[in-house]
DNA sequence: CAACGTCTATCTACCAGTTGGTCGGTTGGC
DNA sequence: GCCAACCGACCAACTGGTAGATAGACGTTG
């Protein structure tokens, strides 16, 4: 019995994302995500060679997904600071589902362990973050091209941040009071 | 051969310490810490009964040692501006120290897998953070009472953020370009 | 003072569970 | 008949943890 080529493929991308997103790169397990898939674990080498290939395209899948919503969101937009300010919402809904957290962050904090294509992939997303961020600054005339990048490092940095804490409490509201003090100081426009 | 009874104590909790802030709660094994210390892994077991109880010990330590450091700051600055400035500093010191990062941080990433007891004292050290930087904001008069411990929350979590951020690089000249971000949007007293 | 028991810190040897990964075989669609 | 997708059985490495023995420091007692 076999399905469609892609679909086991893509449901086990989805389950080990799940899984990572709660548990980390160590956290990710053959056969726990085989279980959820509902296929055995030695069949995951069928479609990826090993853990840090798994991890890679994993992460890989995160940033890529990313792009898409911070697309999304910058088209709904009438203008920059309104796309500026749903900009937590993808950090809150890792929250929402789960006390998930941004991939990115808890391999950043894994970083000794990540074999190197895992670790590439993961900066991929704070990239794509960092660049819609530094482009939004900049069409929002909030900050000119040349600080841009340096103040979207630092709002990346400190959502994330603000998202680590809040999983820690295992309290959503905790977030939104932290996006609420960003706003405050002037850290993220008002 | 035996040594005074609390060296071999002490060794294990600094040992155990290091490893938490490079490779988390997961990534702490007896055997790796008992080599460390230059004793056998079951040796560790006359200290501290189980895992668990060693996590916590280890997490108990790093908040109090925490408590000193920031108890140092204060007691050294001039005035509370001054004090809150120096605030980054015991984050930098831990990228500094092999790219090592909070083992709040790190272990509020881990949360779904710690013990109860983990838990617990990884929140103290967001705690007594919190709680000086709310003192000292308040004390700077920065912020009212009201608003002053929502703000130290923020600007905890942002600079713990910052910390994540360039151990995914492993270059600590962004964490000090972040946090001089900060500072230039309003977050950190400039 | 010597003999004794005791307590602490440590050891060696071992165990069961989990992990990433391998091997050889089966199944079913094209 | 071929090939992708899958399976059961297995393995070596590593994990937290246990059992039982040993070696030395120390106070007590004959």
């Amino acid at each position: 019995m076999c399905m469609a080529s892609s679909n086991s493929r893509e449901a086990v991308l989805a389950a080990a994302k799940r899984s990572a997103m709660a548990r980390g790169y160590n956290g990710l397990n053959f056969r726990d995500i085989a279980a959820e898939v509902g296929i055995k674990a030695p069949s995951i080498y069928h479609h990826f060679a090993t853990k840090a290939e798994l991890g890679a395209a994993v992460a890989r899948r995160y940033w890529e997904d990313t792009v898409t919503q911070l697309a999304a969101i910058s088209d709904e937009a009438h203008d920059p600071r309104m796309a500026l300010r749903r900009y937590p919402e993808i950090f809150r809904k890792s929250l929402a589902n789960d006390n998930r957290i941004c991939l990115s962050s808890f391999m950043a904090a894994e970083y000794d362990d990540l074999p190197d294509p895992v670790k590439i992939e993961v900066q991929g997303f704070a990239d794509v973050n960092v660049a819609w961020l530094s482009t939004l600054l900049v069409d929002a005339e909030i900050l000119g091209p040349d600080e841009s990048e340096i103040r979207a490092r630092a709002i990346y940095a400190a959502v994330a941040g603000a998202q680590l804490f809040a999983r820690g409490r295992a309290d959503i509201a905790l977030f939104d009071t932290m996006i609420a003090s960003y706003r405050a100081a002037g850290l993220l426009p008002a």
